[in-house]
DNA sequence: GCCGGGGCTAATACTCCG
DNA sequence: GCCACGGAGTATTAGCCC
């Protein structure tokens, strides 16, 4: 039998910033943004004291606000989080050789087999989470079940501090009087088509028929009417290659201005293509993503002849993108830029170049320029736009290993 | 009236080809 | 030459998660 825990930090970049400034203690904090004053923005952490007042992750910082306007407003702090992130996943990686992070406060950990090492599933759920409260601070919910999906509900279940073992049998009974929304990939699009249906609880979904599901979701409906019986087969694996590399930014105030448009365009893809050659990858299309008011988002994409990891031709690709469907006429809010169809560099070198010749090694330079002075230390021609706002793949690859 | 950033999957549409 | 049709590959959007 599977042995699966989910660990999760509570209310995660709030209660850092409450572990190193004694005096926030006791006090609502909301963690969003960057933290300039009436900034677009939204909640990336609430304390548990902010809650009560309504204010919940994802919201936008002007309505939380409203809601709490006694509580402390303050911008993430990325090199703090990362910095307490590595300390957990540190003492994660002692109970399990398999550990998978889903975030910087996340993660599976396969427990299949440890029993005679570990003592038994409760018991390893209570020492870790003593563990990581005596050595760093933090509150951390465990949930440990047969599978990813019914340990993560198990975590999420009785938060803060949450440790909720679910016996190897009773995955089905466990998640039966939950609400639909409980359930994993079950966002308000799915649920409210489920509850068309007049069903409100997962034991509920779980006895519909399921070609029933098939027939309304596809092959997402078979998914469906498994996890709603606690059956998930996929496995804790580490994380791989990435299949997608983006960096996007919404401006504080909408832009109509060609030039400042692709100037921040190109430092974004700086960013991306910085990444892409950290991975040592290479992409063959490139997507650009607008946001123009009001709030209606599009995105275009080309996919090159051969794929690449050079600025240069990302950059071009994507301002040919900019000249084909930028709408000069409507003010945009967000301008992103990506490149998918990702694979592993090595082999795709032309004939005609190597690496050591012209542009690449320029590439190269400034990226080992950029490693060691920060991701914002140097651009080709433009200046840098974005600051970092949530936590991205990056950094959930720096966690693996351990070295701060 | 408000809606960030980054990544993934799936569904669907479209295009080209034979 | 024209049409139907299916497959492959690409483009776009929707939905979900933290």
């Amino acid at each position: 039998m599977r042995v699966v825990m989910h660990v999760d930090l509570d209310a995660f970049y709030a209660s850092v910033e409450q572990l190193r400034r004694p005096e926030l203690r006791g006090r609502p904090v909301v963690v969003g943004g960057a933290g300039a004053p009436g900034e677009r923005g939204v909640v990336s952490a609430a304390s548990y004291e902010a809650r009560p007042f309504g204010v919940r992750s994802a919201m936008p910082l002007s309505r939380a606000r409203r809601l709490c306007p006694q509580a402390v407003f303050l911008p993430c702090d990325f090199p703090a989080y990362r910095a307490a992130s590595q300390q957990v996943f540190r003492i994660l990686d002692a109970y399990s050789p398999l550990v998978e992070p889903i975030a910087l406060d996340e993660a599976y950990l396969e427990l299949t087999g440890a029993e005679a090492l570990l003592g038994p599933p409760f018991e390893v759920g209570r020492r870790l989470r003593d563990q990581v409260k005596r050595e760093c601070g933090l509150d951390l919910s465990v949930g440990i079940a047969s599978c990813k999906l019914v340990a993560k509900v198990a975590s999420e279940l009785r938060k803060p501090r949450s440790l909720v073992v679910v016996p190897p049998g009773e995955e089905a009974a466990f998640l039966g009087p939950l609400a639909l929304r409980k359930l994993p990939g079950c966002g308000p699009a799915t649920a409210v088509r489920i509850e068309r249906l007049g069903v409100h609880t997962i034991g509920e979904l779980a006895a519909l028929p399921q070609p029933l599901l098939a027939e309304l979701f596809g092959q997402f409906g078979r998914v469906l009417h498994e996890h709603a019986r606690g059956v998930d087969p996929t496995p804790v694996v580490p994380p791989g290659d990435p299949k997608s590399i983006s960096r996007e930014t919404t401006f504080d105030a909408n832009v109509l201005d060609r030039a400042r448009l692709y100037e921040t365009a190109q430092a974004l893809m700086q960013d991306v293509t910085h990444s892409l050659r950290g991975h040592g990858m290479a992409a063959r299309t490139v997507v650009l993503k607008l946001r123009y008011e009001p709030f209606e988002t599009e995105s275009r994409q080309t996919t090159l002849t051969a794929p690449t990891d050079r600025d240069d031709e990302l950059a071009r690709a994507l301002r040919a993108l900019l000249r084909a469907h930028l709408d000069p006429t409507r003010p945009v809010r967000l301008i992103g830029a990506g490149v998918q169809n990702l694979e592993a560099r090595a082999a795709q070198l032309s004939l005609l170049e190597t690496r050591s010749g012209g542009r690449a090694a320029l590439d190269e330079r400034l990226d080992s320029l950029r490693d060691r002075f920060g991701d914002h230390a140097i651009f080709r021609g433009v200046r840098a736009g974005t600051v970092q706002k949530d936590f991205r793949r990056d950094d959930l690859d720096a966690l693996r290993g351990g070295e701060p």
